[in-house]
DNA sequence: AGACAAAACGAAAACGTTTAAGAGTACATT
DNA sequence: AATGTACTCTTAAACGTTTTCGTTTTGTCT
């Protein structure tokens, strides 16, 4: 490996010269900077990311702390299109993405501040993680500039997916196709579902519609077992709703799946949604109408966001940039207005 | 942050002493071991990566190189979850890991070998990739530790899925159940696709039937307007398959949408197979029967590979290691033996 | 008592950078 | 001629470790 010394050697210049040439210092001569530049690129110079780290306590690594039920969020089409993103638009401003080591059941593992500092990060996004869990709760209470995607933190930058605006659009574009009885398979408890939820209940509201209790289901993310389930029970209501709205249009299968055993068709005999607006929706018959959520652009205000925040501290406002998503309409919700 | 150098102070021992005695050398009596460690837990020490990987040239930080079509391989099922395996195998045993840049078009980039180099990697994993991309085999090429995922490199340690077995499986599968007339809509060119073309064509011959030329098919991975296309064409041969596999279980869709307008039905009127075993074709009606790549053990075993031969370069053997994929047997091929 | 080995610790250099402070030169200004 | 001021470069310390080689102390053996 070439260091700087071999290249002071080599132009006859001290390790100081050469290195503010390399850093175009001012109070370097052109030429001088012209010789060093060649010769390093000659020699195959590289920096050292671990000396500058050490000398500057400047990293140029990110660390991203993306956890989905004990697994990294890579299997979360959502979150793995987030980061992504996010990934793109970091690298195109010069900086690294290492995991938070999120394997939780190792011996001598540290807590995810500790790691963010042994590794020296100089910011971290969390995303898709219990944030109620203490270790998040530790990290984010830290002085490491942090930007969080979905949840709200006191005081902390974060991105977040318009999942008020998004449900009510939902919701609102099914009215306008003339659906009355529309019922909701919700995901579990976060700030996430809740958004959904009371977006989902204000706009019934708003609407006029009386959305009867057995309408309303919870299910877990992601688990077409349970939508199944929810589905079978909704249709055996003696007044089944017309439209389903699932918690994302991965758990929208199951219910397709229950539709179908029934005898169904979509949308002819019941409608439903999906939201999220993965690749996969687009690919079936009917398509899978649903809200897109923008991952591209959270992945990129995200980190916009983050290496601004790490760059200019001070001039760096607190936001919580809400990124609105976008209704997909594929053909699985019937328009029945005629009716 | 406190150092070694504070923990020297409070202790009364000098510096060396306490890293020794942290790194449990032989060289440092017990009871200093025990104060400097109660010492370190209590002032909340921690090391510092990059002084570490200064002195030592070991950064415990394992770049890897997913790359998708100018994307990164996370929204990619299959090298995603492959990824999530490794992640969680390398943590475990104390290694992290970081991307390597693969943003192409940035003013000041650097080679991927160049920036492997730069952040000091102690080894690399390679997957999804375009092997003939120069800079990929100018790393390739490099003297640090490599693994790569399905494509042998001479003299470099490779994880395979199998294909040539997976494909021999799924067609004798489709055989037994009384397929005669299988067509095959494989990928583009690569070293995968051609393993499955030729295991393909093999098992033909071996089963003594007779693939006409129309029935195989070329078309782009997980594009599902290719698959679209290319099943209407097969549909519309004067004499089409009763069978038809696809490239993988994405680009199955696209197969799908094809036969439903056609007003066919899978599997009563025309079967169909995926390659890859994602979650998602076990949610649809029928399953979709698929050869499941063992995406698990496959990081696994890339992980474990390529940490041994960092910690023993010596003693270890470089091996292509072949991880069998298993048969997925949904519903979507039907048995027509009978018949 | 002397010699010697073993055990426990320390001094200092080194890894590859950055950077504050200083030093030398050249030129213009008074 | 003395002073000042740019400009360019160097010296040296520092970042937090690890590690080689010494040094001191203690104990054992003759």
């Amino acid at each position: 490996m070439v260091s700087l010394k071999d290249i002071s050697a080599a132009c006859g210049v001290s390790v100081a010269t050469v290195s503010k040439a390399l850093n175009n210092q001012s109070d370097i001569s052109a030429e001088t900077k012209e010789r060093v530049r060649r010769a390093a690129a000659e020699m195959g110079y590289m920096p050292n990311a671990a000396a500058i780290a050490l000398k500057t306590n400047r990293s140029f690594n990110l660390g991203i702390l993306f956890v989905d039920e004990a697994r990294s969020g890579l299997t979360h089409d959502y979150y793995a299109a987030l980061l992504d993103s996010f990934k793109r638009k970091a690298e195109s401003l010069g900086y690294d993405l290492t995991f938070i080591n999120s394997n939780k059941n190792r011996p001598n593992r540290m807590s995810y501040l500790t790691h963010a500092k042994y590794r020296g990060f100089d910011g971290i996004c969390i995303a898709c993680v219990n944030f109620y869990d203490p270790e998040v709760v530790e990290l984010i209470r830290s002085q490491i500039p942090i930007v969080t995607i979905d949840h709200v933190y006191d005081g902390r930058m974060v991105v977040l997916s318009d999942n008020v605006r998004g449900m009510r659009d939902l919701v609102t574009y099914c009215y306008n196709r003339g659906h009355r009885r529309i019922a909701f398979i919700h995901g579990t408890d976060s700030a996430v579902t809740r958004s959904r939820l009371s977006s989902f209940h204000n706009t019934a509201v708003t609407l006029g519609l009386d959305i009867p209790d057995e309408y309303i289901i919870e299910a877990p993310y992601r688990n077409t077992d349970k939508t199944y389930e929810a589905t079978l029970r909704l249709m055996n209501l003696k007044q089944p709703p017309t439209c389903i709205l699932y918690p994302d249009d991965f758990s929208a299968f199951g219910g397709i799946m229950a539709i179908q055993h029934l005898g169904l068709s979509i949308p002819n005999d019941i409608s439903i949604a999906g939201y999220d607006g993965l690749r996969i929706g687009r690919h079936m018959d009917p398509k899978l109408t649903t809200i897109r959520q923008d991952t591209e652009r959270m992945g990129e205000i995200a980190a916009e966001k983050l290496i601004h925040l790490i760059e200019q501290p001070k001039s760096t406002l607190i936001e919580q940039v809400m990124i609105e998503g976008s209704l997909y309409e594929g053909g699985s919700v019937a328009d029945i207005s005629a009716k």
